[in-house]
DNA sequence: CTGAAAGCGCTAACAA
DNA sequence: TTGTTAGCGCTTTCAG
């Protein structure tokens, strides 16, 4: 890479000339301007960022800490942080936590040294549910600014980006009730996370609200086997007339686990799950799906985020935003 | 951040004494030694990596150019970047070119100034079209290391990390001919890839080597309705007992499709795809799926890289790993 | 209009 | 054993 000192070199001016000509100083002459830009322009010379950085004493690097990259809506809201922030001009740094608490510890603290001016980041299942939030409070109390979205530490002063997951399931749940389901499962393959469980509090809402319907629950764990475990479910319930799942696979897995069972989908049983529109592509009928949004809560956190980075001194309140779910209606439901 | 300035104010010596004592050089005092690193560790001090990065002319990261991070199979192999890339305290800078030649360009110049040591890529759908790889060559050329993996580009003289795309599905398709299948169906959504169309020629193979047979292709586009595209199509030609598919949602679809035309699977139709072992779970029965085995891929391209940036002399020639895939036998095939 | 010099935080060769 | 100095590449103040 060429450098500065090169051109000035080349040009036989000094290298503060050089550097004032490419950022179009006005104390330049123009014929310096022009031949110096000319040079540059040849020798393809770019300024080193890492320079620069330690100069101005910011990156323009956003670490975003993600616990799985596999689960197509965190992927999403990935997609998302990096479409917005290279908007800006920022770069992300993406590290995986695994839903383990020391992995998640150790990349904040790895990249806490001046390699990212903020963080952008989900909590861990485990952080979860040791509910320890130490270390994101020493982070920010050295001047890194955080953004938590959808699994969030509510005891952690920062902005947050958050789903109506109560609502959302609250509301899909009484839908079903008013075409009269009588019987409507929940089933949940994220029950440790704090999202899961306020699906299933939704859920457990608006059935206690009716007098004559108790909840049906499967919680399904990560080493069970996801299809058998429902299969199962459903055909030990027989009454079971509709299904709220609160993962993507498993509102897939039901409808073709009631199909595999002779109902018909949404005759005997509708289905309703949180899930992308791919995914509810996979089945016959379509899946009657809530969206979440995950671009755009991406999208949100990375504007909270270079909002703080760039007027630090405002110092507002933190925010919490809120991204609407909304239903998108398919075959699996009437 | 505390500086190595500041602690040695603190402690009135030099700087250099203090930065010294916490390498553990042998130069330094004991007694002075525990003084600082007590100090450090009370303050919390971490060297400033970007100021590291500028004294040692790198970054310890790397540049990954991903094409479409919603894409399960590259998400995974991402995913198998970062772990390796972490054991060697690495980290990752991601870059979505979504399928666009010009993003893909953009990002690799933004970090082509000192922002990574090199480069691991996925080319962007445009950019196989378009066959354009000056962009590469000009990177390489400026002395950063690229590592290719999926979908490369032959004409660049880089190492490159790939799969056995065309043997496989030309096992796969055999293996269904043993099997007595007679018509044969092939379904790609990725027909503009170069794995895409590496797949289609392994089947062309596979079925040309039977005199008797014909191929038969449904090639799907991006703006179709993929439901119903594999719907009409395999009720279109009912004498279909086979399907390979080139991408994991065409098998699913196929599965489910074949159900809700009144088909047996695997008695009446066999399917076959290119998949993870989440999606073949989606379905009754569970889908016969081509591993890629992703995870290994990233692995091995980080891999790659990280040994050419560390033994940089040894100015090696470029390796090709070709990993293999492997079929894992579900119910959707007899 | 141009250049010298300081400084961002760190390491390392050399001096004391 | 400790300190001084130079330098990584850049911007910016101040002097010429």
């Amino acid at each position: 890479m060429v450098t500065l000192k090169q051109l000035a070199k080349e040009l036989n001016v000094s290298i503060s000339t050089v550097s004032k000509a490419l950022n179009n100083s006005e104390e330049i002459g123009e014929e310096t301007v022009r031949r110096v830009k000319e040079l540059a322009e040849l020798y393809n010379y770019k300024p080193n960022k890492v320079a620069l950085s330690l100069k101005q004493n910011k990156t323009k690097t956003i670490g975003v800490i993600i616990p799985d990259i596999l689960n197509h809506f965190l992927a999403k809201v990935l997609f998302g942080i990096e479409r917005e922030a290279s908007k800006y001009g920022y770069n992300i740094i993406t590290c995986i936590s695994n839903e383990s608490l020391d992995k998640e510890k150790e990349s904040m603290h790895f990249l806490a040294n001046g390699s990212v001016d903020g963080f952008i980041l989900s909590l861990a299942e485990e952080t979860q549910m040791k509910n320890e939030v130490e270390h994101f409070k020493k982070i920010m109390a050295q001047g890194l600014p955080i953004v938590m979205f959808d699994r969030v530490a509510h005891d952690v002063m920062c902005d947050k980006v958050i789903v109506d997951d109560f609502e959302a399931i609250y509301n899909a749940t009484k839908n079903l009730q008013a075409k009269k389901r009588k019987h409507i499962a929940f089933i949940s393959s994220i029950d440790s996370l704090s999202v899961g469980k306020l699906r299933e509090r939704g859920y457990n809402k608006a059935i206690l609200e009716q007098q004559t319907a108790k909840p049906l629950v499967l919680k399904i764990k990560k080493k069970d086997d996801n299809q058998k475990k429902i299969y199962s479910f459903l055909k030990k319930n027989p009454e079971i007339d509709a299904v709220v799942a609160a993962d993507s696979a498993s509102g897939v897995i039901a409808i073709n686990a009631a199909i595999k069972l002779g109902l018909k989908v949404p005759k005997d049983i509708s289905v309703i799950g949180f899930s992308s529109k791919a995914d509810s592509n996979l089945t016959f009928p379509r899946l009657t799906t809530i969206r979440q949004h995950a671009k755009e809560i991406g999208a949100n956190a990375a504007q909270l985020l270079i909002n703080r980075l760039q007027n630090k001194s405002l110092e507002e309140d933190v925010k919490t935003i809120i991204v609407k779910t909304s239903i998108v209606k398919s075959k699996s439901t009437v």
